[in-house]
DNA sequence: GTCAGTGCAAAGCTTTTGCAGCGCG
DNA sequence: CGCGCTGCAAAAGCTTTGCACTGAC
């Protein structure tokens, strides 16, 4: 349930049409760049850099302008279709399902890989917790830091 | 590992003198720009951004460069005697308290105020949850989003 | 006396913004 | 054909780094 297995019931092209709905549904126009963003991230289960993103789309063969990559996320994550992570390095993007399937992350404190995990029990006690304040709860955040398995094996850091 | 059990009532003097104690044990010389930093991270229950250091500082007649401001807090930080949290606008910084106390944030989506909370369930489901990784957890954050009170009050956004 | 700690200024990054031109609808 | 989308370049934060100087030990 770490790395890479995509073992989502949602398929990539599900989002995408979603996501392209949403947008048309909201009056926006359909332009190269933020197309290109929207394909890009129908193919992603976890979580990419605004760079990260600019650099696939290029190597690709899709060039685009950074700015339009930072425009087009945010605009896709202030519409809820992208899940916006922050961790220390930079913002890290992800598609957002609307299912409310749901998953956090862990980073590895000594190369920075990032892994995702789903956890039933730790969504309920934020839900519970989150009834209990004053703040009326939208979205929430769990980011766990520790070694991965190859720098826990390569032993004790520095 | 994760979770405390009771709150414990940590004065303010006492953290500062664990801090000022695992500085010169770990042979560090005592300046005044990362006393300063020290002495009012002692007085701190909840987080502050470099920039909010640097200008109660500034007002307490404490002048000194900001850039020994962030590399206190990156010692600090590396030593475990501040924890830092990452939220979208900067990074926060407030004490660590050894006995593993431990609280969480809430940040208003609109005005961008931050509460904290404690909560033994969650910190129990964490723990559990990152026994079943293959990451070794070391530590964890949890960030919830949305209104609070007042900005609530007010009537839906924008 | 040495060398860690400091301040200032400059550089580095990520992210945002201004603006002119292009092209979707 | 108007206005939203885009790209470029410049600007705007936050944070780090280079360097010379000061002061703790």
């Amino acid at each position: 349930m770490i790395g890479g297995m995509a073992k989502h019931s949602h398929d990539r092209g599900e989002w995408r049409q979603h996501a392209v709905e949403e947008l048309r549904r909201a009056g926006h126009r359909s332009g190269g760049a933020r197309s290109a963003v929207v394909d890009l991230m129908a193919g992603q289960h976890c979580c990419l850099t605004a760079q990260d993103i600019f650099d696939r789309l290029r190597e690709d063969g899709t060039v685009v302008g950074i700015a339009s990559v930072y425009r087009a996320l945010e605009l896709l994550s202030r519409m809820g279709l992208v899940r916006r992570v922050d961790l220390a390095e930079a913002a890290y993007y992800e598609p957002a399902h609307p299912g409310g399937e749901h998953h956090h992350h862990v980073v590895c404190d000594r190369c920075g890989k990032v892994a995702q995990f789903e956890d039933e029990a730790l969504e309920s006690a934020i839900e519970r917790l989150a009834g209990r304040l004053k703040y009326s709860v939208a979205e929430h955040d769990v980011v766990l830091r520790g070694a991965c398995p190859d720098c826990r094996r390569r032993g004790p850091a520095k």
